[in-house]
DNA sequence: GAGCGGACTTGAAATGTTTCAATGGGCGTG
DNA sequence: CACGCCCATTGAAACATTTCAAGTCCGCTC
């Protein structure tokens, strides 16, 4: 490699070091099959030899097209939107694209922030796990034209696809569990009620207790501010709080980092779980099964999440007949040692 | 803002809907100071009826100069590098730069396809906990004139800027505090020893161990393949399958998801902890804290690292006169619940 | 030996910005 | 009224690539 002078090589240097004209290094490196062996060799060496890298903005800029996805997601701290993203870059490889990961922690501006300068970028597609799935921004994504997709969320107006898992269904099995577990009177964890996935599983958790003819009001709500590990434990603390006669005998939260704070809180003060109190979480993160008590938790598959998704952006994107897609997974409870037990 | 019509509008649109010269566009874009007042409002009313978003291809293409930094983490499942991902994002933020994240997956060819990828997009600097320290495509980095730093990892040669942790004091302040605490039979959990990381906490841990008096065979190293909650389970088995006169009071783990996952099993076997089994871990990753049982662990300053290296990438990106530095932190020991008993 | 066809290669245009020297217009000053 | 100055604006060049119509060369056939 030749000493760097300041200018990064570019096409016109390795083709009068080939002894070639532009456009023919510009075919060695997009249609090597048109050029002859004996110059495709040459130019070769010339370009090792200078250390070339093609330029991509340039090369964006001429042929009109990026070579990247992006995926903004909504929390970063949360090893679920990891394992979708995982599934995205899966997909993202086997098309031979670069996938962009941004996180805009929960935070609207940063959200938007993110979006701005993934347009200037001009990416193929935007997947996205939104703050709002009603802001403003998101609209305006689809209006430009750009492939765009909900993650973890239902699209409302069916303007664009989506990707997410049935929430109601999920909070009914996770509650019906604890109903065949035996327990009487059952906490949901979980909130803020802006957020839609809560609001459904919720949902779902009524729904089912209802039908099993128990009374509401054996169903108790403790709302939380967020879906954090801290929340949870505080939740745990206003749980501890309530009067005996009133005190639920299982627990499930909105999330799996929720339910790892309750549980523990929960050990801290003595309980045993699943004796004294059980739980259910949602996502079931590896975390769940790697803690002190396994977690009993609501399946979403998260990598299939992500390739979908990917699959999806991808056919919006080079598919003139697509057509928007809602695609549903379905959850499935994964029993663990935090509802182990039958209560007589 | 007006119907799409394939193509994105461009300065030149935006030039001929205001009445204006291409020129003036721009410096409403980039010198909005020398427009005058009326100009800039007309060419920003057409931009905002065009919907137009400046093309950052040809805006890099042009100025020679990306608006991007990225970095290329180790393993995005833990939650360790994305704590660090968050103090880049943090100083990216501040000096208005894009961060792009990528995560090698601790393989060797994702790193190299990511490192491709980012040199083509011309990022301003890289930042890099990587597979191998020593792999010949980090040096290419340097020598292409690219910032860049090494994150987690020192740098041996000098050659570049690193951020790193004392690893060898941070493996002696947990055995130390072991030893503090009565343990006189203690595992070191960690490997593959190809890891310069596990390498140091262990040299750290022997050297104290020595100091203090104790029979070398008293510490035993139980080798993982990789540092996981899994692998951390198997550790667990393979401890509880020592004869009991050889089996360790305590463990150190190399890193917190080690930890959990010998924890998970002691709980499991039936062991109390820290009665039959203290635990300490490395990172101090939120998880830790939440652990049923809360964990002990060596602190880095996660967020701070992640912070300096970005920093250190900008002042190389920037400063004619830089000079590579090798940041070095100092570890800090956590005690929680984990190693919470002194041993008669 | 003229003509033809195929295999490679060339040269110029085009992509959307930024930059900067040059221009124009208005206004105050002498 | 001429001059000079300043402010705002303009127009063209430059950035590194891709694309594609046109060109060159060569060997083969009749």
């Amino acid at each position: 490699m030749k000493p760097r002078n300041g200018r990064a090589p570019s096409v016109k240097d390795v083709a009068a070091a080939a002894g070639v004209s532009l456009g023919t290094v510009s075919n060695v490196l997009n249609r090597p099959s048109v050029v002859s062996a004996t110059t495709r060799e040459r130019v070769e060496r010339a370009m090792a030899e200078l250390g070339f890298v093609r330029n991509e903005s340039a090369r964006q800029l001429r042929a009109g097209t990026s070579r990247a996805l992006a995926y903004v997601m909504l929390d970063g701290g949360n090893p679920f939107f990891h394992d979708v993203a995982e599934g995205i870059e899966t997909a993202a490889e086997a098309a031979d694209l670069s996938l962009f990961v941004c996180n805009s922690n929960s935070r609207s501006d940063r959200e938007a922030k993110h979006i701005d300068r993934l347009v200037q970028q001009r990416v193929q597609g935007i997947l996205i796990t939104p703050v709002d799935p009603d802001a403003a921004h998101l609209a305006e994504i689809a209006q430009r034209g750009i492939p765009f997709v909900l993650v973890d969320r239902f699209s409302r107006s069916g303007g664009h696809c989506s990707v997410a898992v049935d929430d109601v269904l999920g909070g009914r099995i996770a509650v019906e569990h604890l109903i065949d577990r035996g327990h009487r009177r059952v906490a949901f964890v979980g909130g803020p009620s802006s957020i839609g996935q809560v609001r459904e599983r919720l949902q779902g958790a009524r729904a089912v207790w209802a039908e099993f003819g128990m009374p509401e009001e054996d169903l108790i709500h403790l709302p939380t501010e967020a879906l954090t590990v801290n929340e949870g434990r505080s939740a745990g603390e206003r749980l501890a709080g309530l009067p005996s006669r009133r005190r639920p005998t299982a627990a499930f939260c909105a999330n799996d980092l929720l339910a790892l704070g309750l549980l523990q809180h929960a050990v801290t003060a003595g309980l045993r779980v699943p004796g004294d109190l059980a739980i259910v979480g949602f996502d079931d993160i590896d975390f769940a099964a790697a803690a002190a008590v396994p977690l009993t938790s609501v399946r979403q598959p998260r990598q299939e999440l992500g390739r979908t998704a990917a699959r999806l952006v991808l056919d919006e994107a080079t598919n003139p007949d697509h057509v928007h897609e809602q695609a549903t997974f379905v959850p499935a409870l994964v029993a663990r040692a935090s509802t182990g037990t039958v209560r007589r």
